[in-house]
DNA sequence: ATTGGTATCATTGTATACAATTATACATAA
DNA sequence: TTATGTATAATTGTATACAATGATACCAAT
C-alpha cells in the first residue's frame, strides 16, 4: 500500500510492522467485520509468525481505535462508520486550513518544487485516467503540506486522519469530475502559498475539504460501504 | 497520536497498561530527557515486570509519538516541546469550537445538568483557592463537552490532546487571574449551548482556547527569567 | 598512529512455555 | 425443566529462552 508517511519508518522492517499494516488494511477494507473477534494465535498462524508480533500489533491497533481489547477475553474489531468518516472530513477541513496557513509561512524551496512537480504530474495522470498514480500523487500533495507546516503535532494528526479515510478517498477520487476539481483546487492552494497569502491558502484548503466532503455525500459513498458487507 | 481509546479502557488493569501510563507520565513530566535511550530490560526491572509488557507499552508510546524506535537499536525519548504545546493549543482552539457547536446540537438534559453543577462548583472552589478541585472540575467541563458532541472521533482526539497538555494546564490554572477568567468563559459557553446558539458557542469555545494560549505564553515569558531546573 | 578486522558484549526481535482468566459443556439437584 | 456447580478447554497475560543485530574494545598489519 501507499503508506508514504511511514515508508521510512521502522514499521515496515519488522514482523510487528508488517502485521500491524496488514491488519489495519484488512480492517479498513472490511475483511474483518464489525465486532468480529481477532485471535492472536489464528492471525499469527495465518501470517506465519508467532503471537508476540501479533500482540504488539494489536496494542497499536487498539491505540488507533480500530480494535477494542477486553482484558483476558479478546480483541474485537471496531471498524469505522460512515459518521466517523464524515466527522473526520469536518475536522480535517479545519486542520487542513490551519496546515495550509502554517505551510505558507514555513515551506522550503525544495518542498515548493516538489509540490509544483506533484501538481504537474497529477494533472497529467488525471487527464489520462491513470487512477492509481493519480490517487498516489493526490495523497502526496497533502503530505507535502503536512511536512511543510513545520508542526510535528499537526503533521502527525493529519497524517493519521488521512490514512484513516484512505479507502474512501480512493473511491471518491475515481469519480472523474471530482478528480479534475480536486486537481484544480490543489493548484490554487499552491499558488496562494507561493504568493505568501496565508489567509487565502487557509481558506482554499478549508474549502477543498468541504468540497471533498460534499462530493463524498453525493456520490458513491454508500456504495463504498455496502460493497464489502 | 490519535488514539481513540476510552479513558476507562482496560489499559489500567494490565501490567502493560500500567507501564504505558507510567512511562507516558514520566516522559511528559520530564523524568526522561530528550533523546534519552529507554532500555526494555532496565525499565522492566525498575517496575518489577518482564520485558514483554514493557515492549508492548513501547509500541503504544511510539504510536503516540512520545518515543522513537530505531530497529534493533533502541527507543529514544521524543518528549514534548514548548512549540508542541503551543501547536496543540492552536489546534484545540479550532476543534473545541467545532466540539461546542456539535455539543449545542446534541447535548442531553443530563449532560447539561452536570455542566451546570460543574460550573457552580468550579466557581466555588476557584474563589476559595482550592486549586486541586478547581483543576479537576475545569478538566471535567471540557470532557462533558467532548462527550456531548456526539462524535466518537472528535471526542477521542480532544481527550488525547487534553491529556497531553495536562501538566501545562495545571501550572497556568494556578494563576489566580486566569482561573477566574476561565471559569467565566465556561459559563458563557454553557449559556450559549443552553440558548441553542451553536455559532456563538463555537466562537466562545474558540476564544476560550486562544485566551488560555495567550496566558500560557505570558507564563513562559515569566519563566524565561527564572533559573532552569 | 591509523586502519581494518575480529571477538565479545549489549540490546532488540521473535518464539515458546507457563500462569491466569474466561467460556463452555455437562452432570446433578431442586 | 431450570438452576447451579464443576471440570475442561480455549484464550489471553506474562516470563523467559534463544536468535539476530548493532556497538565496543582490542589486536594486528601497515
Amino acid at each position: 500500500m501507499n503508506d508514504y508517511h511511514l515508508s521510512s519508518s521502522p514499521e515496515n522492517y519488522s514482523l510487528r510492522g508488517k502485521v500491524f499494516h496488514k491488519l489495519r488494511e484488512d480492517i479498513l477494507n472490511g475483511k474483518y467485520k464489525q465486532n468480529e473477534e481477532l485471535k492472536e494465535a489464528a492471525i499469527g498462524e495465518e501470517l506465519g509468525v508467532s503471537r508476540t508480533p501479533v500482540r504488539e500489533a494489536f496494542r497499536q491497533l487498539e491505540l488507533e481505535g480500530l480494535i477494542q481489547m477486553v482484558p483476558n477475553k479478546g480483541a474485537y474489531v471496531t471498524g469505522i462508520t460512515i459518521k466517523d468518516v464524515q466527522d473526520i472530513y469536518m475536522i480535517r477541513s479545519l486542520l487542513e486550513g490551519l496546515c495550509a496557513k502554517w505551510a505558507t509561512e514555513h515551506i522550503t524551496e525544495e518542498q515548493l518544487s516538489e509540490m509544483e512537480e506533484n501538481i504537474y504530474l497529477t494533472q497529467f495522470h488525471q487527464e489520462k485516467g491513470h487512477m492509481e498514480q493519480f490517487a498516489a500523487l493526490d495523497n502526496r500533495f497533502h503530505e507535502i503540506m503536512y511536512e511543510a507546516c513545520n508542526s510535528k503535532i499537526l503533521e502527525h494528526t493529519l497524517k493519521d486522519f488521512h490514512q484513516y479515510v484512505y479507502r474512501v478517498r480512493k473511491k471518491t477520487l475515481a469519480n472523474g469530475k471530482r478528480g479534475a476539481d480536486s486537481c484544480r483546487e490543489h493548484k490554487e492552494i499552491m499558488e496562494a502559498i507561493k504568493e505568501k497569502d496565508a489567509k487565502k491558502a487557509q481558506m482554499l484548503a478549508n474549502k477543498h475539504m468541504i468540497n471533498a466532503y460534499e462530493n463524498m455525500l453525493k456520490k458513491d459513498f454508500e456504495h463504498a460501504f455496502e460493497k464489502e458487507d
